[in-house]
RNA sequence: GUGGAUGUGGCGUAGUUGGUUAACGCGCCAGUUUGUGGCACUGGAGAUCGUGGGUUCGAGUCCCAUCUUCCACCCCA
């Protein structure tokens, strides 16, 4: 006797059983088709890259997190985000492409770090950018309208898109002579919800921010109210910082362009206390909550980014572009039972033959029902009892089982049988083609 | 990368102060007379108790090491 290898699966890795696979697909194809109702054109890049590509930005969690190994004489990485390959695709076909160039892409990255609860180390993203020379300010809006119609079509939860603008940040810390520590001090601020105001000030306190400014900053990520008031409050501040004030500008016309796209004011809203630790954002920056369950974090996050293509090209291309990490979205709607149970099945019909002699009429009415576009299972051993035959199609959710045996074909008829109803009936071959359509 | 835990058949667990052929539930497979499912009943397969050392007459149960997985931090989807 060999000794068998444990099978098993990698830690950090999705794998599911086919009724939850199911379900994720139909995420995925909800999220397909909110992406292709705003135009967006299907872009599929390689998981591998050249090292050079993916590190072309030294430093950061990029470099520590990512796979990395050598094969012959190349040194290959797997990809360990979609932005960065999109920036290199564009880089390399900027004269190919029409411009606004809107793409969406859906795939598996990866990333080498310890997992945990919902943390994986390949994972499916579903991203949506928009890239060009100059882009305007009603794209970084659309994207708000794009997550809006993603998660009403995924109907998981009541959600909040939240928004808010790196450069009032900026602004707000250039006029508070603190923008030296900006990356840092954003960074603390995005954990506020997470961890409270009062182990926020006191990060701060440990980077040396001084008291005066630590009420300053909670001041103003703190402003509350609605929309407009938040907007009105933020230029009643005076804060004679340009920067500043092109920022409150951006959120106010993503303000009104987001009540004209007809978004509903309970699923928008201005966080100031957003910030995000991606240092490539420098303007706008999502985050999408289930207003019910905070506490899983985003599930939609994004921003807009001056010049994405910097490490690859002269020529500057500004961004903006969102991203749904799906395989956790699955598996914390799995975890929390949020997924109804899928008692879908691909097959809509089984044909069962009794027996060899049966082959030919079961296998020509197979291939009449699959020609009428109906997806159609066929029962593949002759063996087996009708009990078999049956739990088959039970366990597998197949609404109808179409039973061809001796007497079926004497009268050229099949038993249809309706698994959920318990009936049967027989029916002709057109017959049965047009109840299953 | 830092810190803390975990590890018994496919899954979830029991296993008493170390003592005979490791138990239970779910699942899986097969039957309950052969063209009718989800129920019930009967039977069956499946674990060298993560791995390697050690202590002991004797270890799933104690000690050490190692691996694995999980959780938190970091960072992020």
């Amino acid at each position: 006797m060999s000794h068998k290898v444990k099978p098993r699966t990698l830690a950090g890795t999705l794998e599911l059983l086919p009724n939850d696979q199911i379900l994720f697909n139909e995420m995925v194809d909800k999220i397909r088709k909110a992406y292709e109702s705003f135009g967006f054109l299907p872009l599929d890049t390689p998981i591998l890259e050249l090292s050079e590509i993916l590190l072309a930005k030294a430093g950061g969690e990029t470099e520590k997190q990512i796979y990395r190994f050598e094969k012959g004489d190349n040194d290959l990485s797997l990809r360990f985000d979609l932005t960065v390959p999109f920036a290199k695709y564009v880089s390399i076909y900027q004269n190919e492409l029409v411009f606004p160039f809107k793409r969406y892409q859906i795939g598996k990255v990866y990333r080498g770090e310890r997992p945990q609860k919902c943390r994986f180390r390949e994972f499916y993203q579903c991203d949506v950018d928009v890239i060009a020379d100059k882009l305007d300010i009603i794209n970084d809006a659309e994207m708000v309208n794009i997550i809006y119609t993603a998660f009403q079509s995924l109907n998981l939860a009541k959600f909040t898109i939240c928004i808010n603008n790196r450069k009032i940040l900026n602004g707000l810390f250039e006029a508070l002579q603190i923008a030296d520590k900006k990356v840092e001090i954003m960074r603390i601020i995005d954990k506020i919800d997470k961890i409270g105001e009062k182990a926020m000030r006191e990060e701060l306190e440990k980077l040396e921010v001084t008291q005066n400014n630590i009420d300053k900053i909670c001041e103003f990520i703190l402003i509350s109210g609605s929309t407009s008031e938040k907007i009105e409050k933020l230029k009643s501040m005076q804060i004679a910082n340009e920067t500043f004030v092109s920022g409150l500008t951006e959120l106010e016309k993503i303000a009104k362009y987001v009540t004209e796209f007809g978004i509903p004011e309970e699923n928008f809203k201005i966080d100031l206390k957003i910030a995000r630790g991606l240092d490539y954002y420098t303007g706008t920056v999502y985050e999408t909550f289930f207003d019910e369950y905070r506490n899983l974090g985003s599930v939609c996050s994004g921003g807009r980014y001056d010049n994405l293509t910097e490490y690859y090209t002269d020529r500057k291309f500004q961004g903006v572009g969102i991203s749904i990490g799906l395989t956790r979205l699955f598996a914390q709607l799995k975890e929390m039972n949020l997924l109804q149970a899928s008692n879908h099945s691909i097959a809509k019909v089984l044909v069962v033959p009794m027996d060899e002699n049966c082959s030919n009429f079961a296998l020509k009415t197979a291939k009449q029902l699959r020609d009428s576009g109906i997806n159609t299972d066929l029962y593949s051993n002759f063996q087996k009892d009708m009990k078999a035959k049956l739990k088959y199609a039970d366990k597998q959710n197949i609404p109808y089982v179409c039973i061809i045996g001796e007497n079926e074909i004497q009268e050229n008829v099949v038993t249809l049988k309706n698994m959920q109803q318990k009936t049967q009936e027989k029916q002709t071959v057109e017959e049965l083609i047009k109840i299953l359509k």
